[in-house]
Order: structure tokens, then sequence, then C-alpha cells
DNA sequence: CTTAGTGCAAAGCTTTTGCAATCCC
DNA sequence: GGGATTGCAAAAGCTTTGCACTAAG
């Protein structure tokens, strides 16, 4: 997670403007771990930014994306979802209630080699989405059947 | 791939009704390795059968897939592809030409156990992406250097 | 015959774009 | 001040839906 400075920085070295508008957004991203997609972020910066617009919020997270300030995953869901985490890791969706989370990293390492070999292709990235039943929408289901 | 009477088998199991519309699109998904979209596979169905619909292969994909008879992808495009291997398996995207090709079993056996153990998921699939330039594309690449 | 399925057109969603007003640097 | 950015509204692309007609079982 960047300070302000830093995402200004980051921002002005390739060559975009730091608008609050962009840092806004980055500083929401930076601080969920809901993994939102853009309308999400959208809804929880309006309160705060009146004047926000939603084409602004996919516009800047496309250039967060850009300069590595942000990942685009693709969950499995109609729409994209961010992450201002950008290491490489797992994401865990849960069937019931749509939640995401993180997976903390796996010993994969021999993944894009193998895959290289295999395929003949130059691997340069990864992406690997699990699915299940959230620990929370478990314990209802028990509930439910006593 | 399952042939005709099979898949009418498995589609009037599940209380579905097997019509020609149904049998021609899985008979196309299943001798494709393009992990095509509804409207690629739409557009190539609509030449020998006329009256095809985009909403039937909509409708249709989506049987499909809930009598497991095919599986959804979402390799990061805007449209969703279809697989007709139901068996999970990682999928390579070349990101010069859009290709979506098959990956060869990796042994990421211990991969669904650490993730349940680390998040408390119960995790029950997966999907794995890669992404890279493929074999085809390097070497126009390399071409265009000399 | 009865009920599910087809196909058309219209609607719904997410995302992108055009453009005048505005703001960053 | 000049050029990038915002924000609105309209457009674009993928997918779903309503409904009359048709066909499967």
């Amino acid at each position: 997670m960047l300070s302000g400075a830093e995402v200004t920085g980051v921002l002005r070295s390739k060559g975009f403007k730091a608008t609050p508008q962009r840092l806004a957004i980055y500083d929401a991203l930076s601080h969920t771990t809901a993994h939102p997609n853009a309308d999400m972020l959208y809804r929880e910066l309006v309160p705060h930014y009146p004047t926000m617009s939603l084409a602004t919020v996919y516009k800047t997270l496309d250039i967060l994306c850009t300069v590595g300030l942000a990942q685009e995953l693709n969950v499995g869901e109609e729409s994209f979802r961010y992450d201002a985490n950008v290491e490489s890791h797992p994401h865990v969706r849960c069937l019931s209630c749509g939640r995401v989370d993180d997976v903390p990293v796996l010993n994969d390492t021999s993944l894009l080699s193998q895959a290289a070999v295999s395929t003949g292709y130059e691997i340069t990235g990864r992406q690997i989405y699990l699915y299940g039943i959230c620990p929370a929408c478990s314990e209802k289901r028990k509930k439910k059947l006593h």
C-alpha cells in the first residue's frame, strides 16, 4: 500500500497527472480486501466525492493497472474486480455469497516453466482462481440443517 | 467428446429436451480446440442451421454447463469462452493474437488442500489461466526484428 | 397434446467514448 | 496558458428476457 505522495510520484513518472480522483480511487482500493469492481468503488467514493463519476473510476482503474499500481481480476463474474496488491497470488471466490479472498502464496514455482515447455508459449503471467464455500456460508448451512 | 446419442441421454436425464440446435452446438464445441465464445459458435453454425439464433446459443451453453457437458472460461476478455472438455485443466491465452490453448495437466494436486487449510474455504473448483506469447506470434516478432 | 424450446426484437449490464468545461502543472 | 482530465450523456458490446410460434416427447 503506497502513500499519496508515492502514488503521485508513480503517476507522474509515467506521464499521468495526479488528480484528487485518482488518488482517492487508489486509496480506497488499497484499503479494502473486498476486491471491488468499478461500481463498488464508485458507490464507496461518491459520498465523499459527490462529483465523482463512474467513467472516471473506469478510466482511473485502467491507468492504475497500466502503471502497475493495481491488477485486474476475472473471477468468473460479469464484471472485472481490482486488487491494489499487484503481486501474483491466487484468489478464491465463495460460490454462495460471492465474496473474494486472497489465498496465501502457494508453491507453484514450477507451474510457469512446466507450461512453457509443454505449450511452447513464452509465459509472462498467471492467474489462479479457486471456487468454493467460505467459512461463514459453510457455518450458515450447518445451522440450517439442525 | 460424446456422441449425439450420449448427449441426448445426458440432456434427457436432467429433464432437458434434446433439440437439433442443442446437439449441433455441442457437436461444434466438442470438435474445436479454439475455446470459442457464443458469437464464434453462432457464426460457425449459421451456415448449416440458417434459423439458429444467438439467443439459443447462449441458452444452450448455459444448459450444457449446467448438465456438465461444458465449462465456462473467463480468460480476461469481454466475453465468456466455452470448452467441451470439462476436466479441470489450465488454459493459456496469447496476449498478441488472443488464441486460447489448453495446457497439459500440471501436478498441482496440493493446490486445493493447501488453499483449504490457509483460507478455511471448502474448495470445490479451480481455474488456472496463464498469459504469454504463442509460438506463432513469437516467430513473427523475430522476423520483424531482422 | 402438453410443455419446453426457438427465434426475434427489445431490454439490461458493464464498459467505452465524444466532448465541453475544468483542473493540474 | 496549454494540454490532460473530468463528468455527463450517449453509444457500444455481451448477455438476458418477453413472447408468440414451433416442435419434442
